[in-house]
Parts: structure tokens; sequence; C-alpha cells
DNA sequence: CCCCTTTATAGTCGCAGTGACCATAAAGGG
DNA sequence: CCCTTTATGGTCACTGCGACTATAAAGGGG
């Protein structure tokens, strides 16, 4: 089986799956398109498609992501391959192999339903259940890895928009993590770490109609987290 | 692209490639093979080979990695998914997608040329350049990755034994990550995190041939590290 | 046999990072 | 004018860890 032989190899279909994810209202989102044909017609399940010809998964997957969504620039975009899942029964139709990836989105759009006629909806995670295929277990294993990224790199300034408060950063811990922090030494460590976020001069905009405003920040060049923010949960979340 | 349609998509040939890493005499070594066709006819490669009708590409990379070990057992080896690798020009006679593994070995048996006659080879980390392919990208991912799981996770006993000292276990994390740690320091660490390893009761061995024996351990029932044993190195090796 | 080297193990000291607090500043609402 | 809300600044103590010293247990060379 080393070297390669014409007759030696099966032809896979050969596609990817995007968990598309965003914070909404507090909560964690996950973009879902209603599958129009069988199988699964009428489930929910997390947009993809078969790569073309000439192009890699990665350009699928970002194709993809500007038909699902309908940004017109999705350069910026944080997009990160998960794994491949392979699995002979995953497509009762034939045999595909699924490349998945996890996108990370700051000010989410509503969705049209991009080139077909098919819905895409945001959904909260929690109620993305029962979805087509083995999608729930790789929506599940997107959070798990974005979730551990949060922990040792910058990653978390990829669901804020180009300038958000130390208060919005948290919120995205606390969202993914399900976990409550406190504020004053989530301020700390996040300013202690170079690179991590850079003051916007001057700057300064109410957060929830009430009380001091915050100051703004913009994402620094840094990428990782050295000492990483570890994930000690309080109890639960006071709010 | 999100429906499945049948004229909407290209077969393409499915592979898993493995970097088979393991510890010889201090150094890092990987198993290569020597390519006996074209392309890269006589270049080095990783071992690898197609998926079969019925297999996922976990079990195609297992049934590889006892074919090119020579292995009897290797269902308790460590092998983990690497990340896919899909540009369109990565093997020059046709569009290959290849699902890239790193497997981690204790004690490395001399690899035999498996079902066919190409020859297989340890070879130091170091010395492994102008592989065939993008196998020496997907080596440097497989370090890369190998590198930091160290950090967070128990993985450094998937390169020892099943008994072991703590300083073997010490030369796992010296020689991957190219760095000296301080012994006394790296004991307290290890024991201090419950469920690292267990004491095997009584049991001592001598290491370099010299000096006090040292306690013999196992590897543990945990998984992860909290908090991680990061990689904050002293200026070089005094060895 | 003694001493030196080598390796393993035990312990100490001080600093950095951080969790748990408390206090103050600056906004809006009644 | 006071209360609530949010942001920000600071303290204190504990933990983990890097750096370092000391002791124990083996073999080697004279």
């Amino acid at each position: 089986m080393r070297g390669y032989d014409k007759r030696a190899f099966e032809p896979f279909a050969v596609t990817v799956d995007l968990a598309v994810l965003t914070l909404r209202a507090g909560a964690l989102h996950v973009l879902l398109v209603e599958r129009g044909q069988e199988p699964y017609a009428g489930r929910w399940a997390l947009p993809g498609g078969f790569l073309l010809p000439e192009e890699s998964a990665e350009e699928a997957a970002r194709r993809e992501l500007a038909e699902e969504t309908g940004l017109a620039d999705v350069t910026g975009l944080h997009l990160e391959q998960l794994r491949t899942y392979s699995e002979p029964g995953r497509d009762p139709r034939m045999r595909v192999v699924s490349v998945a990836f996890a996108a990370l989105l700051p000010d989410p759009p509503e969705p049209h339903g991009g080139g077909d006629a098919a819905e895409a909806r945001w959904t909260p995670y929690d109620e993305a259940r029962g979805l087509a295929f083995d999608h729930d277990r790789i929506l599940a294993d997107a959070r798990t890895r974005v979730g551990a990224k949060l922990e040792y790199t910058c990653l978390a300034t990829a669901f804020c928009p180009a300038e958000f408060t130390l208060g919005e950063l948290q919120q995205v811990y606390e969202t993914v993590w399900g976990t409550a922090l406190d504020r004053p030494n989530f301020r700390r460590k996040v300013l202690a770490t170079p690179g991590f976020v850079e003051a916007v001069p001057g700057a300064a905009r109410l957060t929830g109609g009430r009380g001091k405003p915050a100051a703004v920040y913009r994402a620094g060049p840094a990428t990782t987290l050295h000492p990483p923010l570890l994930r000690t949960p309080r109890e639960g979340r006071p709010a």
C-alpha cells in the first residue's frame, strides 16, 4: 500500500463542514441550514459542500462561509481546521469524507440563504441538537476546541468587532466557558499580556446604557497567551 | 452546494500519512520509507496509504502503523489525527487528499519493510529533510503538535515503556522540546499532578549504569495536566 | 578500602501570578 | 440627591515554580 497503484484505491467524495460560531445576546450561536433533500430532509445541518476540483479544503471552507453568511469579505475571519470525519457509515448514500472547520464571527449578520433556496438560521448552541449526519459531534468538537484555545491563545478577539471593551471580551470567555470571571482580575490578566489588546486612545463607550463608559481596545499582534488564562470556574454565574 | 448532487462533486483519492515518532538514544526519530516508484522514486517519505472502501481514516492509520512497524499489537499506541492536507498540487499525478496522523512509540523495534519490498528506517528528526510530497510540512506539524501537547497533557508517557523512571520521563520533555529541565523541579511537578504517574512499589532500576537506582513508575489514569507544565527553557543543554 | 564521580531524591528561599476581596470613579434613573 | 450600574484601581494572601543546596546510594579508579 505504499506506492500509488491505480488499482489499489477507491474514489471518495470529499466535503467540508463548517461550525460557524458567534455570540448573540450573550449566548453562543451556530449557523445552521435546513436540508431540502434526502437524506435528513427537513433536518438542520452544518453548512458545507463538496470540494471543487481545483481548490483546497481551506478554500472550499472560505467559499462556503461567504456563501452562507452573505458576507462580502470573509478574509479576516478566523477559520480553523478541526479534524476529518471519515467513518464509512456517516452518509447513508455513499462514502463521504468530510473536513470540518470552525469559523468565528464577531458581529453576526442575518444569513440569507445563499445561492440556493434552503433556509439558514442562527441557532443557540444549546438548542442545536439532532442535526443531520454526524454534525452533532462535529459541533461539540468545535465548541471543545474553541473553549480550549481561549485558554492559551488570543482567539477571543475573533468573536469581537474591531473595537471592543474589556467587558465584552470577558463576556466571550464567560459565554464560551459557561463560567463567571472576576472582572478586576480578568482586566489585570489581559492588560498584563503584551500584545493581547491595544488601547484606542481617547475612545470610550457606554456598554449597558448605564454605568461608567468603558475604554475601547483593539486586538493586538499577539496570538498566544503565556502564561495561559486557565479555566478555574467559580460556582455559577451570578447574573 | 448544500445538498448532495451527483453531478456536483468530483471524486478524490484519500490517503493517510503517518508521522511515527519515537525516542532513540536521546534523540527524536521518525519512521521513514523509501519510495520505490514515481513520483519521488528513491526519496524518503512518511509511511501511509490509501483508505480501503470500508474503513475510517483512523482504522487505515492503525493498519498502516502495524504494517510498517511490524508490531503485532498496536492497540495501545497513541495515535492522533493531525490535520488534513488537500492542496490541489500536493501529488503531481492526481488529486489526493491526505489525512495525517501522529503516532508515538515507546521502545522502537527495527522496522521490517512490511508487505512490500521498500525499505523502512528510523531517521533522526533533524536529518529527515527533503521528504517526498509535502511530508516535510506534515512532519514539522507533527512535532509542533506533540511538543505543545506535552505542556498540557500526560502524553509524554506514550514515549515511555510500561515502566519507566522519572529521569526517562524527563528526557522525553527535554528531547522533544530541545531544552534542559531542572531535575528536582520536574520531579516535584510530576508527583504533584494526581494521576500522572503511579509508583511501582519496591521497584528500582539503574539507569546510566552508575549512580543511585531510580524508583520505577507507571503511567497513571490522568490525561490532562492542570495546571500545565510550561515550556520555559534555560539557555542550552549542559549535556 | 577510600574517595571521587554520577545519578536520584529531599528540602529551602524568594518571586510572580492569581483568586478573593475592597474601594473609588463615572455614568443614568427615580 | 441618592441609588444602581458599570468600569477601574488597588490590597492581601496563597500557590506554583525557578534557582539552588544538601543528602543518599550506586560504581570506578587509585
